[in-house]
DNA sequence: ACCTGAACACCGTTCAAGT
DNA sequence: ACCTGAACACCGTTCAAGT
């Protein structure tokens, strides 16, 4: 069946999974999790409630749909001709930039184990890995810490942002709350803390998250490694 | 009425946050995350629903709270007198089992970003990268990579406990579904996870955990270092 | 000060009934 | 096959009223 692009006009394209995930993204994205509800979203498509459900199973289901059109869209644009650290730096950051655009898709990650859209990551990343000569009794040791990390990053930057957008503050506001917060704490109980609260008001969340992927590759390096890395060719 | 279900029973204890908060707890292990409600958690501790309002703000601040609780024993709980890098290792099996044995504590986590549960964490993460002698300037990238890490397994970890629980299996049935699934996948599309479905099977996920910790603290050994490490003891 | 419990404003999901 | 929308069984939270 051939299908008209765009189609912003609801008006008579009849209901189908494709459209539900697309107006779950624009709800999403303009309300945060909370404003993605089964009523708010039949309101928009000018249906009922029930009507969804003939389409899709559930609101986990729907979520984890959304989340996948992202991450496949994220996952398909790498490019894949360069060398395999360069790639998962990409593909690390592109997820960390989709992420930041859409932060309810680092919670729907966290919310489903195991389903495609985390298979999509983990695939990429563990042909990196392979790529980068790792034996492979650690292939799965090192793809899973990578992917750990980019899942908990994504994780505390989606609540991060659900945060700031509950008390209406900026990036910059929010850091400042941040840091203003941290330096309050009690010097013997929280030195550490204390002593970063002035770094934090002006870091770079996504240079920190890039530092973080470098210390994994760096681990990964030290490994005892196969003949055939990269560097040979 | 015969009697309350088993050994819970508190009978003329007045209400507190602290008994409101045990309770939480309790709920939460038994019946997991949706199993902590209002009118359930009232029921438990024979009152209204309105009255816990009186001990604790909202049912944020209740998970946080007690989530707080298992985190401030677990911190509380280290020994502090090993040498950085085994702090660090001990705190983050110790963490990674207190989610095992309460996996909503995981999520609890990543909904809470920089509340008190986090902040004993990072502050213990940050004291050990100082007394490693990272730098100033990087102390927060090589703290925050280990939070990050250890708060992505335990949000996969709780995700996973709750899928399995959800579908009546135990760790080594999960691991053998995980197994059978990726095993089936398209080879083409997906060799690598194809590749490690066997692993799968017999992994061990706390290995693989520590396993990511070693590679991190392997790329923070890689940083430049100041001069006062530990291995001068 | 602390507790009660009905009431409010929501949810996700179901299902008989329509086309 | 697909859609409707009322109804069901829940939620978190509030608040007048009690002690």
């Amino acid at each position: 069946m051939a299908r008209k692009t765009s189609g912003v006009s609801r008006r008579e394209e009849s209901l189908s999974r494709e459209r539900i995930i697309e107006a779950s993204i624009e709800l999403l994205d303009k309300s945060g999790e909370s404003g993605l509800t089964f009523r708010a979203l039949s309101e928009r498509l000018a249906t009922g409630p029930g009507a969804l459900y003939w389409h899709i199973a559930n609101k986990s289901d729907l979520l984890t749909a959304a989340c996948d059109a992202i991450v496949a869209l994220t996952m398909n644009a790498l490019l894949l001709d360069a060398s395999p650290k360069a790639i998962i730096r990409t593909l690390a950051l592109s997820l960390f930039d989709a992420i930041d655009a859409h932060p309810w898709v680092g919670s729907a990650l966290t919310l489903a184990p195991g389903q495609v859209p985390m298979m999509r990551i983990v695939e990429r990343l563990g042909q990196q890995i392979r790529a980068l000569g790792v034996p492979s009794g650690e292939q799965w040791a090192a793809a899973s810490a990578l992917l750990n990390y980019i899942l908990g990053v994504g994780g505390r930057n989606a609540a991060n942002g659900q945060l700031a957008r509950m008390r209406g503050l900026d990036r910059s506001e929010f850091l400042d709350a941040v840091s203003e917060i941290w330096s309050q704490l009690d010097p013997e109980e929280y030195p550490f803390a204390r002593s970063m609260a002035g770094q934090m008001r002006a870091h770079d969340d996504r240079a920190d998250f890039l530092a973080g992927i470098e210390l994994i590759l760096g681990g990964i390096d030290s490994l005892p490694r196969r003949g055939e890395g990269v560097s040979g060719v």
